[in-house]
DNA sequence: AGCGTCAAATTTGTATACATTACCGTCGAA
DNA sequence: TTCGACGGTAATGTATACAAATTTGACGCT
């Protein structure tokens, strides 16, 4: 896509994921131009994106504001996420290459050196870990419509809080279900994957929801 | 949202759904533009939506197209329908409140008289029953994200060529389906009403392939 | 003859000016 | 005092002009 819309699009994203944008902030076309240093008409685009991922949310009139997902919404969210990445990992189970799937295995083996880092366990190397290792049964789940919709409930910053909410002990299981989920691919048994993955992000939701009062 | 925004994106989405623009052509925003009356800038938000809805899609460059979905595009559309539609089934089924079970059972009767239509089935209403029907789950499912995934997923081109196959008897069984998911509605049974929505679509899904060369 | 390169033309991306609409405060009347 | 209407203000919606980029065609070279 073009140069500044995306730049707009991902400086909006990455303020609201900060923090720096509150939820249920208003957010006014021009302010987010000076802010994103282009015009109007990139910034426009921008917010149309994140509508569609529901991001922002806006008004009868045409209003935008961030997005207060909370609550019934984090349900949502978790309950569609184990749908659709259970699917995505029945598909990949019969679908993966050879090469992706030893791909994989490096993937978590960087995954579980995080969590067995000395002294504290290495969080944000976790983060990219797991991120990478979700994307790939995604890409090998082969269904961009199913890529897309994963791509608009995904969001990272739910991801990280839940994350920094687990112990070491979380951690280590979460690197085990990984690579149950690759034994699973190794055999091509999708019913497997899929009980795995939607065991795994269950396990997710209530270690979110303990510790932000879901 | 505006006006000229939503009609040139109605107008455009009814073009291809008719047929008018054919899967593959080239979609260049001037011309769009003049044929919808307006500027190219409410074009280009309705080809914005568009591609999220996967409707079109564009090339590395900016160019837009028809997308062309078939062959293994259809088999994802119904897989997930079926997975989404009977989670919707299965949320519905514990939320659903008595005055909507009764607009249901009023859908289902003019779905019903339609099948039995003097001469000949009565499909352009059977149709507008059907979703109807389909809709008001998604409504009683009280899930916005659920309900944003399925309104991407349901092209109403693959549902109408679907509902033409079908015979008479298809056709009743499909308000015979109708009804029993209405009965486990009533006894508030997610797991029934679950399994009859996918093999409400499941059905649906072979019927559309046996006779487009899935 | 085939292929690579360069240039012109067409198309999209961006910016800005203008029109329109929704919001909000104020004023007036019940 | 509260409700409703009205107008000002500020935001979004639209149109157009300009810039950037990509495609396509032709020309020259191998």
């Amino acid at each position: 896509m073009s140069r500044a819309s995306d730049a707009a699009y991902a400086l909006i994203r990455s303020q609201i994921g900060g923090g720096t944008l509150a939820p249920g902030a208003p957010l006014r076309e021009e302010e987010l131009a000076t802010l994103c240093g282009v015009s109007r008409t990139p910034v426009r685009e921008a917010l149309r994106r994140l509508e569609a991922e529901m991001v922002v949310r806006r008004t009868d009139g045409g209003r935008v504001y961030v997005a207060d997902w909370a609550g019934d919404d984090i349900d949502e969210m978790f309950a569609l996420r184990g749908l659709l990445e259970g699917h995505a990992a029945a598909r990949a189970a019969t679908r993966i290459a050879s090469g992706a799937l030893l791909e994989m295995r490096a993937i978590n083996a960087t995954l579980e050196a995080a969590v067995r880092h000395a002294g504290a366990p290495d969080v944000t190397g976790f983060l990219a870990a797991n991120r990478a290792f979700h994307a790939a049964i995604v890409e090998a789940a082969a269904s961009p419509r199913l890529a897309a919709m994963l791509a608009r409930l995904i969001e990272q910053p739910v991801v990280q809080r839940t994350a920094r909410n687990y112990d070491r002990a979380q951690l280590e299981r979460s690197a085990a279900e990984h690579g149950e989920l690759l034994a699973a691919f190794a055999r091509g048994d999708a019913d497997w994957a899929e009980a795995v993955m939607t065991a795994h992000i269950r396990r997710a939701y209530h270690a979110f929801t303990e510790r932000n009062g879901g």
